[in-house]
DNA sequence: AATGAATGAGCTTTCATTCAT
DNA sequence: CATGAATGAAAGCTCATTCAT
């Protein structure tokens, strides 16, 4: 009747990990950390993966894949003012509910030692994010729509990080409302339950 | 007629740790990289500074002194939407200077490890800001001037990170023009020079 | 057959640093020769024992015990002078079957740094002689029992001093026995083989 | 009308490295702490002598000539009896005025790093005190005169290490009356005032 | 006589990692 | 699958010492 600790162990110490990073950072993080946090012993983490920086990889890969995901749906709403305003909407919920991975994910940036081999996936992340924005307000027949797209992005990620800096108390529900509107998009209608 | 290597040997210091906090983060940054970026013995760091966290602190200080210093000025203007502009502008000119700086600054944002001694003056700075940019809005008699106020602190914050991680190309000036007209700011004339 | 490199590697490291210590001093003898003395890699110590402070402490710890049930069967002797016999009798044999700990522990003596952290033992232990050679004299009817206890207690360590000093050459026997005679003893009988 | 800060700098020096080894012990203690104990700058401390040992070293010569002095008076009181009476109350005057002097020969006793360099002198003393008992007690006709010279030395070895860790309650005086007694030797009459 | 700037060697300790079991 | 024993490299830091002034 306990025939592992846990159902998907990989994935519970993939968890583990982004928790221990996003509390510590990765480099404050220790491999001790992660261990102690998912509660095993830091030598069974080189059973399943390489070493620190793998893990790191390993639970970047696995985030990454769930949040590009939901960014496929609202990307391909067609009106373009809907379509703001639905990837606004699903961008923030995806902030909401992977806190710990945003937080390791904004952490990391400035740690070029590990950066260089994120690089690859974090640039063409920004670079799809830009080209999006940029093809929708050209769409909208915006004037300058590269920097217009470039300070929705920046927004975006600045309050968003000001979001996980305080999830409890940040409004962020009201920051984005104001930042589709302000951005020429529409609500999306409140799904009922 | 050289009394010493440097004129002030504790700036200069304080100068290379924040080069080398900035580019491989203040945990990846060992005081052997400070000490090389400074051309000293690592030794000599500990008779200026207590230790690497007292030597963070004091290159906070020193750079945080002079921000403050430079938005003085621009919080004394009178009429709201050009004190809008000029903040904004100011804030873009000490980006520009103290790149480091920022960058050292948004990397520790993610490292309780060391923000907890920070917490305070950060914390406070960024209320300040909120503070300031909420009377603003107020002002102008927006009617949501606490959350227009978190979108534009959010947007600064998040489009001067994205100019940190790549100063080379980022349009910065157009950027800043572009929020600052978003806000019903007002572009400061150029001063000639 | 060989499930680790040693029986009881704790015990191991233990009597390693009662080597080290006793040849070079607590602050004399790095972490490094006590690895040495153990074979072992420093950072070994560490999974073990907190820090070097902790390794003396787990040291003395280990010591005093067996030190201390030596003394209840040497005290538990109901006749006074047979009693003083054997005390004096049953110290010498710990001395020298322990010369490395009580190098340490004189050595620790005058260095107040660790010893604050050892001093509530070490005071204990001081006070219970005392007292136990107190009692004593005062059963044999001694004018000035605490006096007298100060003297054989201060003899005793005087001169187990010097025999550890030079445990060769010191003729440790002749001087317990005249101790012993000196202040009332008798002395005990040959245990034959 | 300030020639300079002390009569004799050197002595100022000696007395201040005195007192910080008796302290923390000579290992424990840095030049940081002798200098700061003296008042003076660290690098002061190099131009009156070549190093830490040297500091040590005259430390010493000071203090064993303020000891040998004395003792020389002692040792020409020629009625035997008298002599150890007049030996011991001069030792342990001797103590009393030098603690400092007293906690550091005791404590670097077990210290080898820098014993072997004091080896000589230390050994030469220990040998000088117990040719000087056994004279004594072959002069009254102890049947074992070595032994009871052994005894005696770490009597007074022990007692005064015992005075020396508590000057402030060891009741030194009656220890060594009773120690004086026990040996055979007389108590010196009072030198009234 | 006296100091502060500066250093190299070494200290205690932590870390990521390996391996036998 | 899971662990504890064990390690080499490097971290932050201290120390005795030198030197120009």
């Amino acid at each position: 009747m306990r025939p592992s600790r846990h159902a998907d162990p990989r994935l519970h110490l993939l968890q583990a990990a982004l928790r221990a990073f996003a509390r510590r950072g990765y480099d404050g993080a220790g491999m001790r950390d992660v261990a102690h946090e998912a509660d095993v012993a830091p030598s069974l983490l080189y059973h399943y993966f390489t070493g620190k920086e793998a893990l790191l990889h390993a639970a970047f890969q696995h985030s990454t894949r769930l949040v590009l995901e939901a960014f496929l749906v609202a990307s391909a709403v067609p009106e373009p003012r809907a379509r703001l305003g639905a990837l606004l909407q699903v961008s923030a919920r995806l902030v909401r509910e992977n806190v710990d991975f945003w937080r390791v994910s904004y952490g990391v940036r400035f740690q070029s030692s590990v950066l260089d081999t994120l690089t690859e996936g974090v640039a063409a992340s920004h670079a799809a994010w830009l080209a999006n924005f940029t093809t929708l307000f050209r769409d909208l027949g915006h004037p300058e729509p590269e920097v217009e797209a470039r300070v929705l992005f920046g927004s975006l990620d600045g309050c968003f990080q000001h979001f996980v800096l305080d999830p409890e108390h940040y409004p962020l529900d009201a920051v984005v409302r104001r930042l589709t509107l302000d951005h020429g998009g529409t609500l999306p209608t409140e799904t009922p339950a």
